[in-house]
Parts: C-alpha cells; sequence; structure tokens
DNA sequence: TTCATTGCAAAAGTTTTGCACGTGC
DNA sequence: GCACGTGCAAAACTTTTGCAATGAA
C-alpha cells in the first residue's frame, strides 16, 4: 500500500496522520512476518535516521487501539504485531521463533457471562516444518 | 497438597525433587491466580530468606518443560503461571490485570500440515464484570 | 493556534547469564 | 561421586515515563 493510501485510510478513521505513524503501519503491512518493535524500528530507521524508539512505541500502541494492528504476545517477552485483523490464528515455533497464520474457527467459550469479550487470540506452539525434519 | 505428595509426584517422573521446586509448585497449585515470577518469589521467600529469584525461574522453566505447569503468555510483558494443565481458556481483564479460566472446546486449526503442534492456547481479552461495572 | 505527537535520556521491570558452591540421587 | 540445581551479581532486553520541542489539522 502507498503512503498516500494510508494516510487517507488513517484521516478517514480520524487517527492523526503523522509521517511516523504512516511508516510503522507501512512496515507492518508490507512485512507480514510479525515483527516486534525492534525490527520495525530497525527498518524505519533506515529512511529517517532521526526516528526515535519511543515513537515506534507511541505508534504502535495508538494502531492497537485503533484497529489498525493486532497485538501478539504469543511469545512470553516481546509483542509482536500484525496487520491482518481478521480473526485467526497463530502459530510459533519453538525452535527458530517464526510465527505463521493459520485458520481456525472463532472459538466459543463457556462461563463468562458477564464478561465484555474485546478479543480472542488463539495461538499454538510447537515445530514448524522446517526445525522438525532438522532433528 | 502436602509438599510429600509433591515430592512423590517430582520422583515418578524423574523430576529431580529439590525443596525449591517443591515450594515454588506448591505455590503454584495452591494459588490458581495464575501468578507471575515476581509473586511467586516474593511468597516463597517468607518461607526461605535465601531462596533466590534465578532459582525461581530456573524452576518455572523445568517445572514447564516437565508439564508440571503452563506458562500464560496473555499478558504481553510478564508470563504468568497455572498449575491446571488440562485444556481450557483464559480470559484477561485489561483493566484490573485479572486472569479468569473459562471452558472452551480445543480449537482445530487447518493448514498446518508438516508442523508438530506442542500446545493450543485460547486467549481470551476485554473487561471483568466488575470493571466493566465500575464506569 | 492548539493540542496531540515526537524525540531524547533515563528509569523501570522482567528475564538471562556466568560461575562458584551446594545437594539430590 | 557426579551431574544437576542453587544463589549471587551483573547484564541484557523490552517497554515506560517525564518533559521540552515540534507539527498536523
Amino acid at each position: 500500500m502507498q503512503k498516500e493510501r494510508i494516510t487517507a485510510l488513517f484521516k478517514e478513521k480520524n487517527f492523526r496522520a503523522t509521517p511516523q505513524r504512516v511508516a510503522v503501519y507501512d512496515y507492518v503491512c508490507a512485512h507480514r512476518t510479525h515483527p516486534d518493535a525492534a525490527q520495525i524500528y530497525e527498518s524505519v530507521l533506515k529512511s529517517d535516521p532521526s526516528f526515535s524508539k519511543t515513537t515506534v512505541y507511541n505508534a504502535l500502541k495508538s494502531l492497537c487501539e485503533s484497529g489498525f494492528l493486532i497485538p501478539v504476545t504469543i511469545d512470553g517477552d516481546k509483542v509482536h504485531y500484525d496487520a491482518n485483523v481478521d480473526f485467526h490464528g497463530h502459530f510459533i515455533c519453538t525452535c527458530c521463533g517464526e510465527i505463521y497464520d493459520f485458520d481456525v474457527p472463532e472459538p466459543h467459550g463457556s462461563g463468562l457471562g458477564g464478561f465484555k469479550i474485546a478479543r480472542k487470540d488463539v495461538y499454538y506452539s510447537g515445530l514448524c516444518p522446517s526445525c522438525k525434519n532438522k532433528n
């Protein structure tokens, strides 16, 4: 997606379109590998050397709150981000750390009467095909 | 569960039964609130002031690897631990941070041919009843 | 103009590491 | 006895915070 279209999309949803936010979103859209803040920062820094790490965190937080991105907390330490906001599952390889998308029906839990459910996530973990065959 | 029974359980599964590991597991079994490493450390320290934080991390890692505990990474930063290893969902309140268990059928994803699935997790987030009614 | 966002440095918080010592089996 | 676990301090990392300066609308 070109930056002008991202800017238009942001304005349409009353989301302040700063070049930094556009760059962060552009990167996550273009790299469907579920990058974390460090990877995003490293990349956007190349086109704008004055880009701050704080700004990456600010942008990611705002983008998630406004529904442009989804935080993926499958990995215990860092948070990964996904531009595909349609419901789907995430698989993480415990060997190489790679995260894969997969199709899964939305799960329906019971015993949550009175709770307001805002998000549902399905996380699998194990070995990806290449790591599985490595040993 | 008394400590002697935990020790017996560990030995049964060829899991070295040090008093520290027993204490950590005992705490997580007794407190079904999905504690994190800091909470566990704080508690076990009371009965043994020489208990090290490193040991808590070591014990938790080993206990997870041996299937005694489940790591809950629903929260982006710290890892929580659950002694209930039977399949169930976890709900986290984005307001108070409390984690609740709920029943949910095991999800069956598609498109993972060639992957070795070791674990499945279903995480919900939103507002718990009391936080929902707070505003 | 105005107020949200940015950028910097410093802090906070969790988890890991290296290594000597201690201990379960 | 020996391999494995423990404990300590320091390091590594991710993320947050405070605040002055900047810029989008």
